[in-house]
RNA sequence: GGGUGCGUAGCUCAGUCGGUAGAGCAACUGGCUUUUAACCAGUAGGUCCUAGGUUCGACCCCUAGCGCACUCACCA
């Protein structure tokens, strides 16, 4: 499946002729510019003083390079041989940054309708504009090649001596990464690549910050996530990635939606925290004089919705939760929640593998993928286990035989915080978390680990409860909604009650009052979607389907973005 | 927060028994009109993460710090 952005086409005229590309090329400014550049390098290398300045303070020269003269503001990244180049295109009467850009046919199109050397197809020998990213330069004298990108793909542009008159005598001034938009008939090399070889050269802006190194792309993990800007026209891979958990979004919206499911926003930010367990991020509100809490789950808002009548709704919704990174959490992630009246968690089951099963055919037109270097089926229906099954299976014993599971524990060094139910789930997840490959719906837990879920009809021990497992990793829980307003009141103000850092310090009474009214039995089903595009992308880490995963703030003295002061304004 | 590892040119990486650093790419100069990691010749480019310490001498050894990655713990 092509992946499209918008087919919105803003209709800019083609651009006409930059007056400026007539005039004679002025290369005397630049070679000055490099050459006291080199000189300040030597002076500095040699230790000695400089005389006077030629024209700048040397320290703040030294440091960020030609920028200062120029009176910009201009950070460590920027390359002091570009910075030459944006006046010698100024002295050339060439706006290093015009305010209009192209609309260019967009790449895949071109392509598509290119055919090949010995087929040729519609678009061949037709003369358009396309507009993008020069990635690389191959310079042959009278002949240059350079690989153009935009969002949709990249093409081959050939910039000759004798089709540029203009352009040409500017061409040094073009580098990788520079912004451009291209006027050229369509043809193929000798090597039968898909060319446009150009007529007119645009330039939209300059790159003064280096690209990376052209054949190993961006490779420093760190680099990758903090200038992910970078990253996405570097590597088609990442871009792959980004584009896909765009159409997953979509495809999630659409699913819904044909399924009565109406989108709905509720507060980010929550007077008293609830919904999941969960340290949270605290703010204040000035005006109220209050703290509130950054939500830690969207679920008892939600739930509010169902005793309000819209019976079918969901949020993908942004929560936060104060607690580790790894390379399946981040402080900030998108859940999916939905919650549906007069339904159950056989339903959600079903909603579940349902959607993830079609979410592989819409990306892949297959359900089978690979994940983490093993192969799995995403064809529903999903295998269900039950979690008195697996705890016996991994364990050989009962999960409600307390000597036993104590004894299990013991053996396993985990340590008693107490709390019986506590342990046997560490037990479980110690034990027969890591044997649920899948993908499977574990079912029907001990009641006491699901504070939130139904008690089972069939066995009183048990809640009416489900997560989603593949690999090992939870992918989502799902329970039939409790709707008892006598029993959540209990089971908050033992929360309340228990002073756990990560439980409410007050019981959510509206949130009571809301079920006094009547919630319809319903069931509710989250999913982490971060999770679920790790699963569809085959991604092994959350920061790789994050656009801009937390990263810690730099220090001063890092790389990161400061401006300087220019002696030239002042 | 604990453990392990890493930090050298704009990028990707070498390197050294402790004696002031190299390559490829990018840049700059010259050559080349069908390449695609173009090629050939040349030039320039470094606070070897930061701060202390040991030493005649530290990129290298020691200590502390900063950052990142992996991993463990908590969680989705």
């Amino acid at each position: 499946m092509a992946f499209k952005r918008s087919g919105v086409q803003i209709p800019y005229p083609p651009p006409p002729t930059l007056p400026g590309c007539m005039r004679p090329l002025c290369m005397r400014p630049l070679e000055g510019l490099l050459a006291k550049t080199r000189r300040a390098r030597k002076q500095r290398n040699s230790a000695a003083p400089l005389e006077g300045p030629p024209f700048l303070p040397v320290p703040a020269f030294l440091r960020h390079g030609l920028g200062t003269t120029l009176g910009l503001a201009m950070t460590e990244i920027a390359q002091s041989d570009r910075l030459a180049k944006l006046e010698t295109l100024r002295a050339a009467g060439i706006d290093p940054y015009p305010p209009r850009g192209v609309d260019g046919t967009p790449i895949d199109q071109v392509l598509a309708g290119m055919g090949s050397p010995e087929a040729p197809g519609p678009m061949c020998g037709k003369v358009l504009w396309v507009a993008g990213r020069v990635l690389s330069l191959r310079d042959f004298g009278k002949l240059i090649f350079c690989p153009v990108l935009d969002r949709t793909g990249r093409i081959q542009v050939g910039l000759q001596r004798d089709a540029l008159a203009d352009f040409w005598p500017m061409r040094k001034t073009l580098d990788a990464g520079d912004l451009v938009g291209i006027r050229g008939e369509l043809g193929f090399t000798q090597k039968g690549e898909p060319t446009v070889w150009a007529q007119e050269v645009r330039l939209l802006a300059k790159s003064v910050a280096a690209p990376p190194e052209k054949w190993h792309g961006l490779t420093d993990k760190e680099t990758r996530y903090r200038r992910r800007y970078v990253d996405l026209w570097a590597s088609d891979e990442v871009m792959r990635v980004f584009l896909q958990r765009s159409q997953i979004l979509s495809s999630i919206r659409r699913f819904l939606e044909a399924r009565g499911y109406l989108e709905v926003e509720t507060p980010t930010l929550h007077p008293i925290m609830g919904g999941a367990t969960a340290r949270p991020f605290i703010t204040h509100h000035n005006a109220l004089d209050t703290d509130l809490y950054l939500r830690v789950a969207p679920e008892l808002y939600l739930k509010r919705l169902i005793v309000g009548g819209m019976e079918r709704v969901f949020e993908i919704a942004r929560n936060f939760r104060n607690e580790g990174l790894s390379v399946r959490h981040n402080p900030e992630f998108t859940m999916l929640e939905l919650y549906q009246a007069h339904a159950d968690y056989h339903h959600m089951m079903e909603i579940t593998e349902t959607m993830i099963s079609s979410l592989a055919m819409e990306l892949y037109g297959r359900t089978q993928i690979t994940w983490r270097g093993k192969e799995f089926d995403l064809k529903a229906p999903f295998e269900r286990r039950t979690y008195a099954d697996a705890f016996q299976s991994a364990n050989g014993c009962a999960f409600d035989d307390e000597p036993a599971v104590r004894a299990r524990a013991k053996e396993l060094g985990l340590h008693d915080h107490g709390d019986y139910w506590k342990l046997m789930n560490d037990v479980f997840e110690a034990t027969a978390e890591k044997d649920l490959i899948g993908p499977l719906f574990l079912c029907d837990y001990p009641i006491q680990i699901c504070p939130l879920a139904k008690r089972s009809t069939s066995d009183p021990r048990l809640a009416e409860r489900f997560e989603i497992f593949l690999d090992g990793m939870e992918l989502g829980n799902a329970f039939t909604e409790l709707n008892d307003p006598a029993d959540q009141q209990e089971r908050f103000q033992a929360q309340v009650d228990s002073k756990d850092p990560e439980s409410p310090a007050e019981v959510d009474i509206d949130y009571v009052q809301a079920l006094e009214y009547g919630m319809p039995p319903a069931g509710g089903l989250g999913i982490g979607i971060d999770r679920l595009v790790m699963v569809l992308t085959g991604q092994d880490s959350i920061r790789d389907v994050l656009l801009f995963p937390a990263m810690r703030k730099l220090a001063p003295g890092g790389n990161e973005v400061h401006e300087v002061e220019s002696p030239a304004e002042a």
